[in-house]
DNA sequence: TTGCTCCTCACGTCACGTGAGGTGGC
DNA sequence: TTGCTCCTCACGTCACGTGAGGTGGC
């Protein structure tokens, strides 16, 4: 209330000889409109303009802020989401602090790197039908990666059959992960793999396996 | 990112013999850490708790954070239609920025008024109806009062027939602006006019008109 | 020599909140 | 005399941004 003073928007309306201050029916109604526009998210520079008639139009003021508070509703909206998708992600974790925050740190790592190739329909989607996997299909996925490490440690071609029909195997466990009718997720799946390391090794992929399973799909590739 | 230095959160990997800041690989993970955590929402301080391992559980600060974020949320969404209901009220009105100011603050009082005996839902249904009604139930209405008003010059009796007759219309005409299957609306409103007289000035009625109303309705009402 | 970036130090931002130290009215 | 509220003045908050004035590397 003091401070409305310093900055000239509400004079008490008298103050006693000792100096404390009175407020009268003016001075109140004065307050009351400053703090409806308080809570309609103004600033004091706004009301300030407002109150003391520097005949800016209200309907602008009103609008433009409108504007502003959709925007910002709509970040908060995806934060929302955000931090509920983190939540479920941090949900059945650790108990241990610090190994909890590794965990943390690394999932919001991982959550940012896939933010730069897929969009939140599309990770939505995803975590969707990751969700609904079961265990067969993690095991299906770790069985065929744990053949393919063999094959590449016993130096196995690539273009052989057996890595093929291995690579194969791999497709059909990843499909239970992976939305199967939308491209651009596939593609910006393939995007976030190809160029960050570190979601190969969340998914416990090296490069140089990832490599060998890219030259069995596609013996001209040179990576 | 000075100021991260400054209050601890990151310190470049070395400096130059000039003093130049020299960032590595490490610092730059680091910073990405930190501007993710600062997206989520998170305060330096708690960002700081996170990173320094101070051993607190992300889980715990993620939940907060996630309940914080709803709340604000909810408070930006109620605000949202707030300024919407507002905009719509300031649609048609003043062209000339000074008077705009008044009736932008004596709508703002009302709305701040009405709030105070009446929820969101009920205002929101209020204001439906009042759009829909239209200009002959408008008339029908101010007509009912201006008749009323005579009667109450005239010094009638506001027991007498002809008065009461009148009052039957004006609740008639009050109708078409008003939900009428909903008995907390009535009562919120018939609160506003009982005790706010800003409430009654902006409708177009007189304390005096509104407590012969009043008397005719129920006799026994002393105010 | 001329720009350029980087340095440090200090103050401003926004709407208050919180003391420190003092005084008037009951 | 004892609490109580009110006064003024000044500094803190949070995450920086923006100068002022200076210096190193090309």
């Amino acid at each position: 209330l003091h401070y409305y003073e310093e900055i000239g928007l509400l004079k008490p309306t008298a103050r006693t000889s000792s100096g404390h201050r009175l407020y009268g029916r003016d001075a109140i109604e004065r307050l009351q409109q400053i703090k409806s526009l308080q809570q309609l998210g103004l600033s004091l520079a706004e009301v300030d303009a407002l109150i003391c008639g520097q005949a800016i139009s209200p309907r602008k003021i009103v609008a433009d802020h409108l504007a502003e508070v959709r925007a910002q509703r709509e970040a908060l909206d995806q934060l929302e989401s955000q931090l509920e998708r983190l939540a479920r992600l941090l949900e059945g974790g650790e108990t241990d602090d610090r190994a909890a925050v590794e965990v943390f740190l690394t999932t919001m790592e991982a959550m940012t790197m896939y933010d730069k190739y897929l969009d939140s329909k599309q990770i939505t989607r995803i975590n969707q039908k990751h969700a609904a996997a079961d265990a067969a299909a993690q095991a299906a996925w770790n069985a065929a990666l744990a053949a393919l490490r063999d094959e590449l440690q016993a130096g196995t071609k690539p273009t052989d059959p057996k890595v093929r029909d291995l690579v194969e195997q791999w497709h059909k466990a990843a499909a239970a992960f992976v939305p199967d009718d939308d491209e651009a997720t596939h593609e910006g799946l393939m995007k976030v793999l190809h160029e960050e390391p570190k979601a190969l090794e969340q998914h416990g992929l090296e490069p140089e396996l990832f490599a060998y399973i890219g030259r069995a799909v596609d013996p001209q590739s040179h990576s």
